[in-house]
Order: C-alpha cells, then sequence, then structure tokens
DNA sequence: AAGTGGTCTAGACCACGGC
DNA sequence: CCGTGGTCTAGACCACTTC
C-alpha cells in the first residue's frame, strides 16, 4: 500500500478534509466546480477509487454535487436536513452568536421516566441541565438535558453559559455523539415555561423530546426542548 | 469488462436487489447473516469491490448492518425513521384501516404563495385536494394538497376517499416519488380548522407543511397539514 | 487460524457534457 | 474531441472477531 496516509488516518479522509477546508476557507464557493476524481487523485498520490470514494461520502453529506459528464461542484447552501447539531453549531452555521442562561445545573434523583430513556436503573442519579437559549436579546428556546450522573457528574461544574455540551463531550469525555431520535409535538405554554420563555400562557409551542446516542448506540443525553413557534420550525427531509 | 450484467444495469443494483428478495421473502429474518462480500462477490462472478458497494448502500438504507471483524446482517426491523410514507402506507403498516373523507377537490387560481412552492408561474392552475383523516371514528388531521393541474386536473375525479394519493400518482400517472422536504411547527386551533378537527379554539396543533419532489427533483404536491396534538407526534432521527 | 469487513492499487471501458 | 463521473477488475494488506 502506498504511504497516502500520515498517521493512521485512511487517505479518503484525509482527501474529505482538505476538500471541506477549501469550502470552509471560502476558496470555494457554491457552485464551483472541486477538483475532479483524476486531479484529486493525482494531487494525493492515491487511486482514483479512493478519490472517488472520498467524494461519494461528501456527496452523501450535501457538501458537493456530481454531475455525470460534468464534473463535481459545490452544493448550494443547503438547510442541514435531519442532521445532528448542537445549538452552538446551529447558530455558527448561520453566523450568529449563539446566547445561553443556565436555569439550573444539579444532579437528581427518583426520576424514574427519565431514567428509562436514558436506559438507567429506576434510582440511578442524573444530571440535569436546564438552559434558555436566546436570540436577538429575546428567549426562544428552553431546552432541559438528562445525562447519567455515573459519567457526567462532573457537567454541573462546567460553564455551560459559553462552553457548548457537545463540544465539552466530545472533547472532555470522549464521547461520540452519533444521532437522536426525536418525537415532536405541540403544546402551549403554561407556567414556568411560559414565564422563563417570556410568552403569554396559551401560546403554542413545539416540544422536541430527543434521546441522543453516541456511536456505540448507547443513549447519552435525554433532552426535552420547548421553543417558541413564531421564532423556530423544524425541518426534515424525508426520503422513500 | 466481465458480462456481469445481463441488460444495462449495473452488476451491484442486481446484487442489491438478490439481497433484498432475500430478506423480502423472509428467506433471511433480522439479525441473520448475509452472504459475506467475497461469497456475493463469487455467486454473482464480480469483483470484490463491486459486491462491496452494493452492500455499502444497503448498508446505507438501513436494509443492513456491517460489523467489522464478524459479517453482514439483516438489520432489525427498524422504525422508518425519516420515511416519505402517504397515509394509507403508514395506516397500513400498523395494521390499521385508512378513513379519509374528502372536503374539497376542485382546480384553484390565483394562489401565488402556493405556485411559487410548486416552482410554478404566478397564475399556474392548481388542483386543491382538502381531506380530513380520521382515526378511531374521531378526526385527528387535515390534510391540504396542492399539484400542478397541468399535469394532474384529473385528479379532481378519482375517488380519493378510497384510493391513495400517492398510489394514484405513482400508478395511473408514473409519477416516482422521491423525497420531502417539511417544515414543522405548531400553531393553535382556530375557525375553519378547529370545526373541521372538532377540537376547542385555542388548542395545540401540529403543523407540518411539506413539498414533495419526485425523483427528478421536481415538486409535484404540496401538502398543508394539521395535527391533534395529543393524537399525533411526529418521529426524526438526525444523524451526526 | 480462518473469516470478515475496511482500505487501497493501477489499471480498464462506458456514457455523457461541453467545446 | 477530451474530460468528466459511473462502473468494474483482480488482486493486496490491515485490524478485527470468532473459534
Amino acid at each position: 500500500m502506498a504511504e497516502s496516509r500520515r498517521n493512521g488516518t485512511p487517505a479518503y479522509i484525509l482527501i474529505q478534509q482538505s476538500v471541506r477546508r477549501q469550502i470552509q476557507a471560502d476558496q470555494l464557493k457554491p457552485g464551483d466546480p472541486v477538483s475532479s476524481e483524476r486531479e484529486l487523485a493525482r494531487q494525493h498520490g492515491v487511486s482514483l477509487m479512493t478519490a472517488r470514494h472520498a467524494l461519494a461520502i461528501l456527496e452523501r453529506e450535501g457538501v458537493v454535487e456530481r454531475r455525470p459528464g460534468s464534473g463535481t461542484f459545490v452544493a448550494p447552501p443547503r438547510i442541514h436536513f435531519n442532521k445532528l447539531m448542537s445549538y452552538t453549531e446551529q447558530m455558527g452555521s448561520r453566523g450568529l452568536a449563539p446566547r445561553t442562561k443556565v436555569i439550573l445545573a444539579r444532579i437528581i434523583e427518583d426520576e424514574h421516566e427519565i431514567a428509562a430513556r436514558l436506559g438507567l436503573p429506576g434510582e440511578g442519579r442524573i444530571v440535569k441541565i436546564e438552559r434558555v437559549r436566546h436570540s436577538a436579546n429575546e428567549p426562544f428556546a428552553l431546552e432541559t438535558c438528562y445525562l447519567p450522573a455515573s459519567e457526567f457528574s462532573g457537567l454541573v461544574d462546567v460553564p455551560l453559559a459559553r462552553t457548548s455540551l457537545f463540544a465539552t463531550l466530545e472533547n472532555d469525555y470522549g464521547v461520540e455523539l452519533a444521532y437522536s431520535d426525536e418525537e415532536v409535538d405541540a403544546t402551549v405554554a403554561e407556567g414556568r415555561v411560559a414565564q422563563l420563555l417570556d410568552v403569554p400562557r396559551g401560546d403554542p409551542l413545539l416540544r422536541i423530546r430527543q434521546v441522543i446516542y453516541s456511536s456505540n448506540s448507547k443513549p447519552v443525553i435525554y433532552v426535552v426542548g420547548f421553543y417558541k413557534s413564531e421564532r423556530h420550525s423544524l425541518f426534515v427531509r424525508r426520503t422513500r
């Protein structure tokens, strides 16, 4: 095998990264042609199939569009359908600064239903973090996260107002978040939720309950979120 | 190139089909091992990379799971996350009989916003179909569909109370539905919607606006749906 | 040790797009 | 026409799981 890999990283991932970097650095804009398969293969000293593999994954992720007979092009600014992203990442991808207020961060017990969602025994200790998300100095979401305290009790001391929960988990705890299953429905604002979101009671809210799993399919976070309806909608892509 | 293709169909698609057939015919149940890459390659007289390609696609579709060092296995009966299904199909998959009442089916004009969603010129004629979905003899959803009248004006005469719109489009019109983009938010029941759904005004409703595209990426249907919240929630899977 | 999936090579021919 | 992506070959080594 040619020494196309610097360390243990597969060559096709290095190629993806190099293309992604060019897009991120605005050297390539939507619609611009990406180096062709043959070109990438040559540049990286790699076989054609390997360069193809890299582009195939970028295409599947929607980063790039391939037009047979014509070339490979940077995909138009896509809405990130069905993409698991933290609030920080979502805001960042729109060039906005996230603002978060932590309402509560402590360890709770005897929440059997939540423990069950996390696959924990009934009396499992749980980290509970309640945050209000702001945009334009106005609250628009209330998100309550629950995590197993056995692994993540240290989170209660992390300054989550300015640190991303996703980033902390991935960087400091070595957790690789992989996917989430969400249940979406509609409710109306009441009591504490109405108060924290600063909306009249009776206003419609989108409620999203999600379980986020790590790459080994273990539940890591259970999140219940309430979103002001006129400020937030959810985009989903379904395929047949 | 070896004559691995009978007609013009690529070999990797034929391999996919053969695996799918075995699963469909219950010869392979969830958890059962699928023939290994090398075995499939031999069976189909094809190179390893080609067999791999076939399995890679089946994996991406969630049909199959690959465990390095171990094998490839039929994926467990997956909940159809992010799957584009008609109401009829959804009910059918739960063993329930669909019940639908057609409120309105006619051709409208001068609906510029809707025409825009369908990619039509402003004054395009549009088929509008309004239906109430029932379950347990109780209305739970109001769905309004819009389609370009240029192609689908015949739909106003189809008995859509007992015929699936998806099935009609796919069978009678030769349209291949491919994917949909949905925007989900929360509203409250008001006026005509509250009346048709038989709920008090002010009750929370889930609103889903979706554009359904055919396989050539042309918008075919625009649907606005209102769903009783306590009877309906939406499941979404996101991946990182 | 044998078998599996994951990565990779160095070529090949095809259909199609744009000039 | 040449360059592009799409398909394909006949091998190879690796890390891993299973026995």
